[in-house]
DNA sequence: TACCAAAGTAGACAAATGTATACTCGCCAG
DNA sequence: CTGGCGAGTATACATTTGTCTACTTTGGTA
């Protein structure tokens, strides 16, 4: 037993998977972007797909549910992460360009505001276009019919909403007054809208530029509102 | 042939449609709600539950997907209506009770609107509560995989949200400088939020005052926010 | 009364599915 | 060289599914 470099298993990350294993995960992005849902994918299908053996199936996974939340898993660090790097992207896009300083309005630089809002947006659908799959099954499974991806999905969503939230309390894109829950909010129901946005970014690319200007409109609205309505809360109630 | 009562199958709305059509739909709507999808029901599986030999199935329906569609129809019709009804009646219970006139905000009274929002929000989600399949099944082939159902489910989505978009008009809940088409998309983003956040309630028992609460909270930032936005559009710009 | 269409049942069939057992191949350690 | 192990294959079998054809029941009309 060498103790130098053996041991990747454990160790080294993922010891680059099992060609079967890794047919078998791309088949299952291909079939559920399309026709079926995560859930109700036949594990000969499956394999058929891949073009592998129906029985290669089971000697990496054990349900089908085990490879959905394989799947699951591996969307959200092929998204979560790079969605970070995004907004920090379009955050620092926007601070480049900026002009003196512009009118304030309850605590909030309305313009600045609109210009990261504006980055993030086209950031995040351009992102969106490269890994439709990803969003697809995302959104799907999300309310479908397996509690187990379900709820395994939801938590993904909370951490992406959680994310957001920090970055937004990081570039100061709310006033202070404006409470972390109330950001944690904000920021959950915007990333939860932004997902169901995305299917329909990806099904109808005549109306792409409608969609990033609705998903724009209602973040600055959002914004707005929440820092209004705590500026009142501040004063008196 | 009498002239007179005949011929209810083409005039007189359902003639009171055959049993095993409706224990077949009722079948639909119990399995679909707890493990199922609607796209991924087997016509035996469905039989079986309803009781009845798998052939009865195809005197009523061609595909799994008619089924679908019929079930879609059903619920558009079991929900429209009486979710209108539902914001009249909160309406009037809100101003019954309003005294005098409350401080104006860019043109809201927020008084008033959280009155409102509040008895339609509760209103709403003791709605959710007594019908649940409805709701499950909505949300979940709103994304689901198969694409008839998908678009089906869009546009019962859409009607909704020109309703409301109409309620909130007619009951001038948001200022005049708010235009139509903005309220239209906030309506959609605020029925889209409602349906989703309809599951959460349905799931989470524990949870359901929190999320009337969430529910209250969101809508109002969004009107606050779309209030105050076009208010500034009005001035410049 | 006799009839007819709608609603439902019975039985059969090929095809597909999940799963079990047993086999092959390539690779690395001893 | 050899033995073992992970990865993939072959074959087989009981179930389940969608669908076809043919039969029975039923209620209303002529």
């Amino acid at each position: 037993m060498q103790t130098a470099v053996g041991e990747q298993p454990p160790a080294a990350e993922k010891a680059t998977e099992a060609p079967g294993k890794t047919l078998l995960l791309e088949a299952a992005l291909r079939l559920t972007s399309t026709s079926r849902s995560l859930s109700n994918l036949g594990l000969r299908e499956l394999a058929r797909e891949a073009g592998l053996n129906p029985n290669t199936f089971y000697r990496h996974f054990k349900d089908v549910d085990d490879l959905g939340l394989t799947v699951i898993r591996q969307i959200s660090t092929q998204l979560r992460q790079p969605l970070r790097d995004l907004r920090r992207e379009a955050a620092e896009r926007a601070v480049q360009s900026t002009q003196a300083s512009s009118p304030m309005l309850f605590g909030i630089d309305l313009q600045r505001g609109r210009r990261v809002c504006h980055e993030t947006v086209q950031l995040f659908f351009d992102f969106v276009a490269q890994n439709p799959e990803a969003f697809i099954i995302g959104v799907r499974e999300l309310h479908g019919a397996s509690a187990v991806l379900r709820t395994a999905l939801q938590e993904v969503m909370d951490e992406f909403g959680a994310d957001m939230a920090a970055d937004i309390m990081a570039f100061k894109l709310l006033p202070d007054v404006v409470s972390p829950a109330v950001v944690l909010q904000v920021s959950n129901l915007i990333s939860r809208n932004l997902f169901q946005l995305s299917l329909d970014y990806i099904g109808q690319p005549e109306r792409q530029a409608a969609i990033c200007a609705l998903a724009e409109e209602q973040i600055v609205m959002l914004f707005t509102g929440a820092s209004v309505l705590q500026g009142l809360g501040q004063l008196k109630l």
